[in-house]
DNA sequence: ATCCTCCCCTAC
DNA sequence: TAAGGTAGGGGAGGAT
C-alpha cells in the first residue's frame, strides 16, 4: 500500500489542526500509528521527493514471538529480517567453519573484538540486530541495568566467542555468563536467596537465572493505591494541594518533561563545542563494520535535509514492563485506580500497550470504559520518576548523535540528521533509523519508533506554489529557487506580496519540510500557564484567594525558570453547567462554562502580587458565578518579555502598577492597573457581622440573592453550610448552549434548550430591602448596599431603548468585549425601556446600548451573570416555576453608568482602601508619578463632587497617617493630600470638609507582615 | 489591512 | 473514588 499526500490542505483535513512545523513528521507518526492499530501491520516509510509510505504488508501475526518483542513490529520485523539476511548472507558466503551453527546472538553496545559479530558470522552463527525470544545468547562486555534486568541471564561475555573459535569447537556457555546472578543472590537476605534457589529447581540454566520481578514478588495484584500514610487530601486552597496535583498529574508531569528536555537540548547547545558525540562515533565504527554504503533503501538525494522523528512506543506502558515481565504480551493499561469488584474506575488511562489498543482501548480513556472493551485489561501504576529518568536517557542517546534536535514531547524527538547522513560515508536514512533504534532500546529497554522525512529542495514541489507563483518568486524576488530560499523571505513580504492566506501557505509549507524550522530556542516561550481543572470544590471567596495567590505563586516561579515577564494575563474559569450533575470523575469538572478574560498589564512582570490581584480583578469581571460552581481555573501568562530584567520587576513595577493610571484611563478600555483585591488571602478581616436583631429564619432568601454577590455570600455563610447551598441552588447559572464544554467531547452536558430568557413582566431593578435586614448589617456593607442600589436606580432611569434595531444584532460581539471602566451591564425587560424618543445623549448618560431579544439568538447568548445578580431583585430570577408564565423578551443591556471616579478601575471605597494600604506597605519610596492616581482620583471625587466618598477616603487618609506603621514619608504624604483637598473643597464649596469624630467608619485593622 | 480578544482545537 | 496540564495555531468579528 501506498499513501502520497501532496496537499497540504488535503494533508490537514485527514488530521485536523496540526501545527505546521511538524506537519509532515506528525503525518508520519499519525499514520503510521493509524495504520500499526487498524490495520495490524507496520508501516514502513520510503521517502521519496515528496512523501510516500510504502507500507510493508507482512502482517503482524507472521512476525510474532512470546516475548513482547515482536510488538517491535512488522516494521521493525522486516528492517530485522532485512538486516539477517544481510548478515547472514556474509557468513553464507566466506563460512569459516560451523562452530555457531544454529546459534542466535545479538551483540550489545561495544564489545572487544570489534568485529566480533563478523567473526562469529563467518562461523556459522545468526545474528539478530535485536535481541528476541529466539535469541539464543546476548554478547556483551557489560550492559545497562535496564538491559540487564531483561537479558542479563542471556548474556555471554564476548570471550566466549573468541575463545571457541580459538578452541575450534562451541565452549560450554555457562562458563561465560556476563552476570552471576547466584553470586548476587548470596548477598541478598538468606530469605530472598532460598527462594530464588527453589524457583531455580528444575529449569533451564537461563530460566533458572531469570529474577522474579522485585515488585511484583508473590501477590498477583500489584498494590495500585498511593501509601496510606496520608488519609486526608488537600482541598484546593490549603498550601500544598498544587504540589500534590502535579505529583499525580500525568499531563502536567509530561509537559514538565516536555520543557525539561527542551531546556536539556538549550543547554547542550549552548556547550556545543566540548559535547562527546558518542553514539555518532558508535555509528560510525558500525557503519565501518556492516560496510553497507548500498543500503540506499531510502530514496534519498544527498545534501536533501532529512529529518527523523523518534518516538517511545507505548511509553509509560514500555518503561512499566521494565520490572514487570508478567505484563509483556497482555492487554496492560498505566492509570491511577483500577477499580475493584464494587467501584468501577473513572481514572484516565495514560497509555494503553498495542495489545490492549487491539480491542479499542486508547490513551485518555476512562478505565470503565476500557474495561468494558477488554475484561481482561491489566493495569499498572505510574512512574513518573521512571518516565523522567527513560525521558532524558532517550534524550541522551539522540543528543549524542547530534544537537539538532526539537522535543515534541517527552517522549518525541524531531531529529535533524541531515549532517550526520551527509558527514558519514556509507550511512543511510534507515540504518541510521535502526541504529538509533537499536541504542535506544539496548539503554532504555523500551522500543522506538522512527519516521523519516525529507525535505524537497524545488520550490515547485511545494503544495500550493503552481507555475506562475514558481515564475513570480524567481523573477520577482531574488532568483528563489529552494526551499530554503523560499525561508529567507519574511512573512510580511509574502504577505504583502501574495495576500495573506498565501502567504502564510508559501511561510509554513517550505518550513514544514525544512530542517532549518527546528526550533532550539525552547526557552522562548510564547506563554506560560497553570490550570487546575481538577479538585476544585470551593464554598468560600477566602479559598478561592488561598488558591489563587498559590497559583500566582507558582506562575511567578515558572516565569522565573524561563526568565520571561509578562504584558498580559488571561484567565479561563470553568464553571459548573446549569443542572449539571457531580461529575462521574472523584474531583473532576464536569461539565462546564467556560470563560476567558485576558488583560494587560502595564509593566512586564512576574510579581506573584501582581499576578494575584490581576487574576483576582480578572475573575471578578468575568463573572459573578459564585465560587462554589467553581470547577477550574486557569491562568495563562502571555506578551512575555525575555529581555526585560526580572530584578528591575518586583517592588518598581508594583509601584508603578499601583498607582499609574493609565494615560489614556478610556482608550484603553482593557488595560488594568491590577489592584483591587487583598494582598493576601487574610487580608479580608473577618467583619463581624452584626446580624444580632434579625432572626435567622428571617433571612428570606430572596433577598440574599438580590445581595451583592460577595455579600451575600458573608451573610450566608454566617447563617451555615444549609444556606450556602439553599442560596447557590436558587441562583443557578443560566443555560448555556454556546460554549463548548472543554477537553473533550465527553465532557459535553446533554444540551439544555434554551427557548427564552424569561424575565416577569415588570420587574423591579431595585431590590426591597427590608429595613431590618439592612440594618443589621454592618455598616460599611450597608453604606455599599445603598450606594449600590442608588447606582442601579440611577442606571434605571439612564436606560434609552435603542431606536435602531441593527444594533440589536451587535449583541454577540460586544458582550466579548472588554469593558471600559465604567462599562456595566445589566438585565432590563422590555418593559423597562421607556419607549420614548430621548435621543443619545451624552457619554455620560448612555455610552451604548446594546440589547438582544433572547428568543432571537438564544444560542449565542451566553449569560453574563454578574450584573445580573447584582442589579435585579428577586423577582427578575427565572424559576423553574414562573418560566411558562411570562412571555417577555428580554434585553442584554450595556451601558456606561454616569462617570464614577476610579482608582486603578476600582472605585468602591473597601478597594480603595486596599490599594492605598497596599501602596503604604509596598512602596517606600513612592514617587510623584505612583501617586497621581490617587491624586486624580481625589480630585475627581471633589469635582464629581461625590462629597460622601471624599469625606470616608479622607478621613481613612488621616487616620492612616496617624497610625504607627505608617511610614513618615507617607504620613507626610497623606497630610499634604488632605491639605490640598480641603483647600479644593474650601474653594468650591466655600467651607472645608469635616472630618473629626467619625474615624470609627474606617475601624478595620490595617494588615501587616503580609511579607513572604 | 492588521491587531486584539475571546474562543476553539490539537498534541502529547 | 483520583490527580481532566500545557503550549501553540488559527478563526470570527470588532477596534484601530
Ligand atoms: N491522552 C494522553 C496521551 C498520552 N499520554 C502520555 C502517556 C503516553 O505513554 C505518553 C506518550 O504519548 P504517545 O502519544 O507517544 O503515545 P504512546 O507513547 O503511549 O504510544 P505510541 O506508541 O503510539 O507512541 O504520553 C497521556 O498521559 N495521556
Ligand atoms: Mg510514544
Amino acid at each position: 500500500m501506498i499513501v502520497v499526500y501532496r496537499d497540504e490542505e488535503a494533508l490537514c483535513d485527514t488530521f485536523g489542526s496540526i501545527q505546521p512545523r511538524n506537519l509532515y513528521s506528525c503525518m508520519i507518526h499519525v499514520t503510521s500509528k493509524y495504520i500499526r492499530n487498524y490495520l495490524s501491520i507496520e508501516p514502513q516509510f520510503v521517502v521519496t521527493d515528496w512523501i510516500v509510505f510504502l507500507v510493508d504488508t507482512m502482517s503482524k501475526r507472521e512476525v510474532h514471538g512470546e516475548n513482547g518483542f515482536e510488538e517491535f513490529g512488522g516494521y521493525m520485523a522486516a528492517k530485522r529480517a532485512k538486516l539477517n539476511n544481510q548478515f547472514n548472507e556474509s557468513g553464507d558466503n566466506g563460512c569459516d567453519s560451523s562452530i555457531f551453527s544454529g546459534v542466535t546472538i545479538n551483540i550489545n553496545g561495544h564489545v572487544n573484538p570489534t568485529n566480533l559479530r563478523a567473526v562469529f558470522l563467518q562461523h556459522g552463527g545468526r545474528y539478530e540486530a535485536f535481541p528476541t525470544s529466539s535469541t539464543d545468547f546476548v554478547i556483551a562486555a557489560n550492559l545497562s541495568e535496564a538491559t540487564k534486568r531483561k537479558w542479563g541471564t542471556k548474556t555471554l561475555r564476548p570471550e566466549w566467542v573468541v575463545d571457541s573459535i580459538a578452541a575450534g569447537e562451541k565452549l560450554d556457555s555457562n562458563k561465560y555468563f556476563l552476570y552471576d546472578f547466584n553470586e548476587e543472590n548470596k548477598q541478598k537476605t538468606l530469605r530472598q536467596a532460598f527462594s530464588l534457589e527453589n524457583n531455580a529447581g528444575g529449569s533451564s540454566a537461563a530460566a533458572a537465572r531469570f529474577t522474579t520481578s522485585p515488585k511484583r514478588n508473590n501477590t498477583e495484584q500489584e498494590q495500585m493505591s498511593d501509601s496510606p500514610k496520608k488519609g486526608k487530601r488537600l482541598m484546593a486552597w490549603e498550601d500544598g494541594f498544587l504540589e500534590e496535583f502535579w505529583d499525580h498529574s500525568r499531563l502536567h508531569n509530561i509537559s514538565t518533561m516536555k520543557r525539561t528536555l527542551q531546556h536539556h537540548i538549550c543547554k547542550l547547545r549552548r556547550s556545543k563545542n566540548t559535547h562527546n558525540f558518542t553514539e555518532l562515533k558508535n555509528y560510525e565504527v558500525e557503519l565501518r563494520l556492516e560496510n553497507c554504503s548500498q543500503n540506499q533503501d531510502v530514496s534519498y538525494r544527498s545534501g536533501d535535509a532529512m529529518l527523523f522523528l523518534v518516538d517511545l512506543d507505548c511509553f509509560f506502558v514500555s518503561v512499566g514492563r521494565i520490572n514487570r515481565p508478567h505484563v509483556n504480551n497482555v492487554p496492560v493499561v498505566v492509570t491511577h485506580f483500577s477499580g475493584n469488584k464494587t467501584i468501577s474506575s473513572n481514572s484516565d488511562i495514560a497509555c494503553a500497550s498495542y495489545e490492549a489498543r487491539k480491542f479499542g482501548v486508547k490513551n485518555g480513556m476512562w478505565v470503565s470504559q476500557a474495561r468494558e472493551l477488554c475484561p481482561s485489561l491489566e493495569v499498572i501504576p505510574y512512574d513518573f520518576e521512571a518516565y523522567q529518568r527513560v525521558s532524558m536517557q532517550f534524550c541522551n542517546i539522540v543528543a549524542a548523535m547530534t544537537l539538532d534536535i526539537e522535543p515534541g514531547s517527552c517522549d518525541e524527538l524531531l531529529v535533524d540528521v541531515t549532517s550526520v547522513i551527509n558527514n558519514l560515508p556509507g550511512s543511510s536514512p534507515l540504518s541510521l533509523a535502526q541504529f538509533l533504534r537499536k541504542r535506544i532500546f539496548e539503554e532504555t529497554q523500551c522500543k522506538a519508533s522512527v519516521g523519516i522525512v525529507l525535505k524537497t529542495q524545488p520550490i515547485g514541489d511545494l503544495p500550493g506554489i503552481g507555475y506562475s507563483l514558481k515564475e513570480k518568486l524567481e523573477t520577482q524576488f531574488s532568483n528563489i529557487r529552494t526551499c530554503e530560499d523560499l525561508q529567507q523571505l519574511k512573512l510580511e513580504d509574502l504577505k504583502s506580496r501574495f495576500g495573506a492566506k498565501k502567504g502564510d501557505i508559501l511561510f509554513n509549507s517550505c518550513r514544514g519540510i525544512d530542517d532549518s524550522s527546528l526550533q532550539f530556542d525552547f526557552e522562548r516561550p510564547k506563554s506560560i500557564s497553570i490550570d487546575v481543572n481538577y479538585g476544585i470544590r470551593l464554598t468560600e471567596q477566602s479559598q478561592l484567594e488561598k488558591l489563587l495567590l498559590n497559583i500566582a505563586k507558582a506562575l511567578s516561579k515558572r516565569a522565573l525558570e524561563a526568565e520571561a515577564c509578562g504584558t498580559k494575563l488571561q484567565v479561563t474559569l470553568l464553571t459548573q453547567q446549569k443542572g449539571a450533575p457531580e461529575p462521574k470523575k472523584s474531583g473532576g469538572h464536569g461539565y462546564v462554562d467556560v470563560h476567558n478574560k485576558s488583560g494587560q498589564l502595564i509593566n512586564p512582570t512576574r510579581n506573584h502580587l501582581i499576578f494575584y490581584k490581576s487574576i483576582l480583578s480578572l475573575i471578578r469581571s468575568v463573572t459573578a458565578i459564585p465560587v462554589s460552581m467553581y470547577r477550574g481555573i486557569g491562568v495563562h501568562l502571555t506578551g512575555l518579555k525575555f529581555d526585560f530584567d526580572g530584578k528591575k520587576d518586583g517592588l518598581q513595577t508594583l509601584m508603578s502598577s499601583l498607582f499609574k493610571q493609565g494615560d489614556k484611563p478610556t482608550s484603553k478600555a482593557d488595560q488594568f492597573n491590577c489592584v483591587s483585591e487583598p494582598v493576601v488571602a487574610t487580608v479580608e478581616a473577618p467583619k463581624t457581622i452584626k446580624l444580632n436583631s434579625v432572626a435567622k429564619e428571617d433571612v428570606d432568601l430572596n433577598v440574599l440573592s438580590a445581595l451583592p454577590d460577595d455579600i451575600a455570600m458573608e451573610v450566608a455563610t454566617f447563617y451555615g453550610l444549609d444556606k450556602l447551598k439553599e442560596y447557590c441552588a436558587a441562583n443557578p447559572e443560566m443555560p448555556t448552549t454556546s460554549r463548548a464544554a472543554i477537553l473533550d467531547q465527553k465532557f459535553k452536558y446533554p444540551k439544555v434548550k434554551i427557548t427564552t430568557e424569561v424575565l416577569p413582566a415588570s420587574p423591579t431593578l431595585v431590590p426591597n430591602l427590608s429595613e431590618s435586614f439592612l440594618g443589621a448589617l454592618p455598616d460599611d456593607i450597608r453604606e455599599e448596599l445603598e450606594s449600590d442600589i442608588e447606582e442601579v436606580k440611577q442606571i434605571k432611569s439612564a436606560v434609552h431603548p435603542s431606536a435602531n434595531n441593527a444594533i440589536t444584532c451587535r449583541l454577540p460581539q460586544h458582550k466579548n468585549k472588554p469593558n471600559p471602566a465604567k462599562l456595566i451591564s445589566a438585565v432590563v425587560t422590555q418593559a423597562n425601556i421607556s419607549v420614548n424618543d430621548a435621543p443619545e445623549e451624552e457619554e455620560t448618560e448612555i455610552l451604548r446600548v446594546v440589547s438582544v431579544a433572547a428568543d432571537e439568538t438564544p444560542e449565542s447568548t451566553p449569560f453574563n451573570r454578574i450584573n445580573w445578580w447584582r442589579y435585579n431583585s428577586k423577582d427578575a430570577i427565572p424559576s423553574e416555576q414562573n418560566s411558562t408564565n411570562f412571555t417577555v423578551v428580554t434585553r442584554r443591556v450595556a451601558l456606561k453608568s454616569f462617570v464614577v471616579p476610579s482608582l486603578n478601575e476600582q472605585s468602591e471605597m473597601p478597594d480603595i482602601r486596599r490599594i492605598i494600604r497596599e501602596g503604604v506597605e509596598f512602596l517606600p519610596n513612592p514617587s510623584r508619578e505612583d501617586l497621581n492616581g490617587l491624586i486624580d482620583y481625589l480630585d475627581e471625587l471633589i469635582s464629581g463632587p461625590f462629597m460622601k466618598q471624599t469625606q470616608v477616603l479622607l478621613k481613612f487618609l488621616n487616620r492612616l497617617a496617624n497610625l504607627p506603621s505608617t511610614s513618615q514619608k507617607w504620613a507626610k504624604i497623606f497630610k499634604l493630600m488632605i491639605r490640598i483637598c480641603q483647600s479644593k473643597i474650601q474653594r468650591i464649596f466655600g467651607f472645608p470638609m469635616e472630618l473629626h469624630d467619625i474615624e470609627d467608619d474606617f475601624v478595620e485593622p490595617i494588615e501587616v507582615d503580609v511579607k513572604e
